[in-house]
DNA sequence: TCAATAAGTTGCCTTATGTGCAACAAAACT
DNA sequence: AGTTTTGTTGCACATAAGGCAACTTATTGA
C-alpha cells in the first residue's frame, strides 16, 4: 500500500525543479528533501542520467527539456487565442472609456508580440498592427512582462528616442518602480509623442500569460490623463482576479 | 557510481508511456521493464500517486499531462513568430506572382488562426484578417492541417455554403485526395465565391506547423488557374524541405 | 593571492526498503 | 457460467538505499 520511496522522492525532486526559475544547488535540494547531501547526488545523478535533468557548469541543477517542452518560450496558439477572446471585451471597454487604443501582447523570446488590439475613433492614433513585434524595455506591454512577469530585458538597450532608457541599472529602477505602481508606463521611449500604460494578464496558475494597455499622442495625454489611464488599466488588470 | 535502480526503473516507465500512442497494461510495462507484475504495479501506484502517470477506467496506464504538456495545443508565440519571419518572403512571392493574397495560419485547438497575410492590390480580394479564426473542414489552411498534420475535424461539420463538406465521409475522401495531391483546396465551401489552395510548413523535426495558402475570388480563378495556383503552392512547400 | 569555508562527490557499513513468489480479487473472454 | 487473463495484495529475504565521514573541488573573503 506504501509507496516506493525512492522513486517518489525523485519526482518530487523533479517538480522542485521545474516549479524553480533558476537552477539549483544540492544542498538547497538535500534540504527541501530532507535527505543528506550524499542522497540528494544520488538522486541528481539518476535525474540527469535518464534525462529529466541538467546539470551546468556552475554545477547547479535543473529540470531538463524533457520537462519543461522543447517547443520554444511563450504560451500556445490554443492559449493565445483563449485568452483573446477572454480579454477582447475587457480591450472594446477600455477603448470606449478612454477613446484610445488598446492592444494585448504576449511575450515571445525577449520581445512583446501584438496579438489583439481596438483602435480608437479618433485621426490621430497609435497603431500597433496585430502579428508585429516590439522591444521589452522601452514599451509599456513589454515592461510590464519585465516587472510582472519572469522575462529578461534584452541584452543590448536600443536606443529609438532620445529619452530611450539604454543603461540596465535605469531600466531596472523603472521596472522595480513599475512593480510597485502596479502597471508599467512607456513616456515617449519608444515613439516620439506617444505615451502608453500597460498591465498584466494572468492565467490560472497565477502566472502572466499576457500585457494589456492603453496607448495614446501626448497631445491628449497630459501627466494627469498618463495617471488616469495607468490607474484604470491597474484596475482591469488586478481586480479581475 | 551507482544510479538508483528503483527510481531509474520509474523513469525508463515515464519514457515508455510517454512515447506510446495508447495506454498500456500493466503486464506489458512489468515485461518491458523485465520485472515481476507486482513491481509494476507499486512502480505505476508511485507515478500515480506523484501525478505522471493516470489510470484509466480499462485498467491501463498512461503517461499525464505533467508529462506530455498541459500548455494547450499548437506551437508556442516564440515559434510562430519564427515561422511567421521564415515564410513572410514566400507569401510575397506568391502574392507578387498570382495577384491574389496570400496567408499563413497555425493549428488552435479545432481551428485555424490566421497569423500572417499579404494582401493582392487588386479591388476585389479576399481578406482574413490576421487575429481571426477559421474552421477546419471548408478552409484550404484547415484542410492541409488535416491532409498532412495530426489536426482532428471538428465533430460537428457546420455548413457555410451550398457546398460545404457537413459529411464526415465525404470530408475524409476529400483529405485523402488532398494528400494524394499535394495540396489542399476550398471550392467555395466556406464563402461563395473564393477559391483557396493551401500547403504544409514543416518544421525541422518534419513535423507540420503551419499552413500557407492563396485565395481569390471565382471570377478570377478558374479550373485551370485553380491548378496552376495549387502547383505553384505545393512547389513552395514542398521544394523548400 | 592565499587561506578558510562552502559545496559537491565518493566510500562504505547498516538496515530498511524494494523485489519477487504466491495467493487472491476483479475483469474479460468463450 | 466457467475459464482465463489481468491487476493487486501479503510477506519474507536480500540487496539497494540511506547516512555518516572523509575527500575533492569551487567559491568567498581578507
Amino acid at each position: 500500500m506504501r509507496l516506493l520511496q525512492s522513486l517518489s522522492r525523485g519526482l518530487q525532486t523533479l517538480d522542485y525543479l521545474a516549479q524553480q526559475a533558476k537552477p539549483l544547488r544540492l544542498t538547497d535540494i538535500a534540504s527541501y528533501l530532507g535527505v543528506d547531501k550524499s542522497n540528494a547526488t544520488h538522486i541528481l545523478r539518476t535525474l540527469v542520467a535518464c534525462g529529466y535533468a541538467t546539470q551546468g557548469t556552475d554545477r547547479r541543477y535543473a529540470a531538463s527539456e524533457k520537462m519543461t517542452g522543447s517547443q520554444g518560450s511563450g504560451p500556445t496558439a490554443e492559449a493565445i487565442v483563449a485568452v483573446r477572446q477572454q480579454w477582447q471585451p475587457i480591450l472594446k471597454q477600455l477603448t470606449r472609456e478612454t477613446g484610445e487604443c488598446s492592444h494585448m501582447a504576449v511575450l515571445a523570446s525577449s520581445q512583446v508580440w501584438y496579438v489583439d488590439k481596438i483602435d480608437s475613433e479618433l485621426p490621430l492614433k497609435v497603431d500597433h498592427p496585430i502579428g508585429s513585434l516590439g522591444p521589452l524595455h522601452c514599451t509599456a506591454l513589454g515592461k510590464a512582462f519585465l516587472a510582472f512577469g519572469d522575462a529578461q530585458a534584452e541584452q543590448e538597450l536600443k536606443q529609438f528616442t532620445p529619452v530611450t532608457l539604454t543603461d540596465h541599472t535605469a531600466l531596472a529602477a523603472e521596472i522595480s518602480k513599475s512593480r510597485d505602481r502596479g502597471y508599467a508606463i512607456d513616456d515617449e521611449e519608444f515613439t516620439s509623442g506617444i505615451r502608453c500604460v500597460a498591465g498584466p494578464v494572468f492565467d490560472e496558475h497565477g502566472v502572466m500569460i499576457a500585457a494589456i494597455g492603453v496607448s495614446g499622442p501626448t497631445v491628449r495625454i497630459d501627466d494627469k490623463r498618463f495617471e488616469e489611464l495607468g490607474a484604470l488599466v491597474q484596475k482591469m488588470c488586478f481586480m479581475r482576479e
